[in-house]
DNA sequence: GGCAATCGGCATTTGAAATACCGATTGATC
DNA sequence: GATCAATCGGTATTTCAAATGCCGATTGCC
């Protein structure tokens, strides 16, 4: 029961965005900050731009902002966004795995019912409720 | 978001107990019949031989069967036994990991939440809603 | 006493995640 | 229009934990 670092940063990235929702953030400003791979940061950013939670900008003095409020970005689907298409066990991957019980298990349903609560519990909570203060003395 | 094949194993096996409760299960046989490792099953029998979930008997004819009947043993709870101390992220690991944000994050109770709505809503089930029917023709 | 099973530590392999690299593209600024 | 800073996105590489395999010790029925 884990969540990539993938997903990890890109929450992070959104914490910090929802804390100065009217600027950009590059990635290089925001790996800097965290200690993190700007590589990896940068494929999560696009992942959510892709996703519309956020919306880039090129060129000198571009980056990334939020597409919305941050009170209108429930955090379930930010997760279930970065998360993806990772399976949570064998037989739910896309080319069904090998598992011998899958015909008659019943275990399956059960646990797709239970990452839905997971995402569900999430969304009760937008990113307004984990926006992160401002840098003092960082300020663009 | 992904559950390890050690949890994905000792549910496979447990759903086998379930299914004939009134006679020791070996490992060998088990893992022959799910066409997986032997000694990975192993060690997930060990674990919930540890946590109470099931008895293990030693010796010739011996083998593991559950230690309370399957409608008294929550899926929630095995899941969680199961999966031990995998920290969900890097900041809920045991030597409190790297995260610049630890001190000011107000995500990490809200994913704490949602992992434990994770696991009531599997201990709405128990192991009895998803037994595995006996094998035909390979009845002990 | 012998065999069949668990027990549990350790060494090895493997695979996916994480990281690094790099060329292409975009677009603001001068 | 030239330049430079930024995203974009594919690919190659590294890293690490999970998964596997191995083996000796122990237990306990037959």
């Amino acid at each position: 029961m884990r969540l990539t670092s993938f997903t990890d940063f890109g929450l992070r990235a959104l914490m910090r965005m929802a804390g100065e929702p009217e600027r950009d953030h590059s990635t290089a400003e925001m790996a800097a900050e965290f200690g993190i791979s700007r590589d990896h940061l940068t494929k999560a950013v696009a992942l959510l731009a892709r996703g519309g939670v956020l919306v880039t900008r090129r060129g000198h003095g571009g980056g990334a902002r939020l597409a919305r409020p941050a009170s209108e970005i429930g955090l379930g689907d930010v997760v279930a966004l970065l998360e993806g298409g990772t399976a949570m066990v064998e037989c739910d991957r896309a080319d069904g795995g090998g598992c011998t019980l899958t015909p008659v298990c019943r275990l399956r349903g059960l646990l797709a019912g239970a990452e839905a609560a997971f995402i569900e519990t999430l969304n009760t909570r937008s990113l307004a409720d984990c926006a992160l203060p401002p840098r003092k003395g960082a300020d663009a």
